[in-house]
RNA sequence: CGCGGGGUAGAGCAGUUGGCAGCUCGCCAGGCCCAUAACCUGGAGGUCGCCGGUUCAAAUCCGGCCCCCGCAA
């Protein structure tokens, strides 16, 4: 029970599709015997509120692993214990773990984390990194410890964000990068080559979390940084401003210098038959948007059924 | 039964006191021009989401169904 023909025992704990590439490298990978799964309970999700399987649950189902689905964690802290796992493996799992779990397993318990710690800690790290135009953000795997994203740093790798990188598309680009990064990060770790590096907290920041409302757009700011807004909140909550009334959603837009004084930032108007929107500092290009009940549209379709659109003030 | 918006020409929209179906853009043809994404003229293209009902007459009123979307979760 303890060698288990040599492989590794693990726990996985995991709920957003974000931790799926790594968590189907680690059932593949020989070296590993995934011997339990943890996820969110299912949920009512989206408009007809049908109860949902978290990713992680539905590749668990496919590859006939157990799986719990605890509303507290601490509540199958018995039955974690009877399986005298080596390794717990988390990735995206939206609960915190305490200390009592954590100390469970012979190696402890480590953590995927969506960007170059200490930097951003918390939740919705991969929008912080576009909005503070960073050039690059990474993945990192920590082992846990009692506070948030705190533990040592096991190892890094890094991801460049490009000019066009909405958070979607460096979601994809992170997760895509994560199954050889963790699997060869825990294959060194569990053969003890891997020295755990503190963090340095002193460099810490924290990303909070982003609701519904975090997506309204400050038109008095710069193009350069609502542009750089508009791609963080891509694909949620996304960015929206206020139309007669009506909420809009700016899907995507691009910073261009232009500016015309007499313009109050908000104002709408056309330029180069394109859509434009003055800023607080230069305007934006709108390139698609989306009225509340409608579907998304290039400006230019948009403005063909609205074209009392231009001349408003948005916000 | 969570709240709400919507399905009309290839695209985006207007059109509900019921009365031969419209606008902008695109497309096709022709014209103007050194030339053009500009301008002018002409043209094609629609079972008005589906089914049923009321009516002399339904995109429009009534009933049922399907699909898309925003909010909330």
């Amino acid at each position: 029970m303890t060698d288990n023909n040599g492989k590794a025992k693990i726990i996985f704990i995991g709920t957003a599709d974000f931790g799926l590439p790594a968590f189907k490298a680690l059932i593949k990978d020989g070296d590993f015997e995934i011997v339990l799964v943890i996820t969110q309970p299912d949920k009512p999700i989206g408009r007809k509120q049908i109860v949902t399987s978290s990713p992680i649950k539905i590749a668990a189902e496919k590859n006939d692993l157990i799986i719990l689905q605890p509303e507290h964690i601490i509540d199958i802290k018995e039955k974690i214990s009877l399986l005298k796992p080596d390794l717990i493996f988390v990735a995206a799992y939206a609960q915190l773990i305490p200390e009592e779990i954590l100390n469970l397993p012979k190696y402890g318990c480590l953590n995927l984390h969506a960007s170059l710690l200490p930097k951003y800690r918390g939740s919705a790290i991969i929008q912080a990194a576009i909005l503070n135009n960073d050039e690059q953000t990474g993945l990192t795997i920590i082992k846990m410890d009692k506070g948030l994203d705190t533990g040592p740093i096991l190892a890094q790798t890094v991801v460049s964000i490009g000019k066009e990188d909405t958070a979607g598309t460096l979601y994809d680009k992170l997760s895509a990068a994560s199954p050889d990064f963790t699997i060869t990060t825990i294959k060194k770790y569990l053969a003890g080559k891997i020295t755990p590096a503190t963090q340095n907290s002193s460099q810490a920041n924290y990303a909070k979390e982003l609701t519904k409302s975090d997506g309204l757009i400050n038109w008095s700011k710069p193009a350069i940084n609502l542009e750089r807004f508009i791609r963080a909140m891509n694909p949620w909550p996304i960015a929206w401003t206020w139309w007669k009334g009506k909420q809009v959603k700016i899907i995507s837009a691009q910073s261009q210098p232009i500016e015309i004084n007499s313009y109050k930032p908000g104002k709408t108007f056309k330029y180069n038959s394109g859509l434009a929107v003055q800023c607080g500092q230069n305007a934006l290009i709108i390139k698609s948007l989306q009225l509340e009940g409608k579907s998304a549209l290039l400006s230019e379709d948009f403005l063909r059924g609205h074209e009392d659109f231009i001349g408003n003030m948005l916000g």
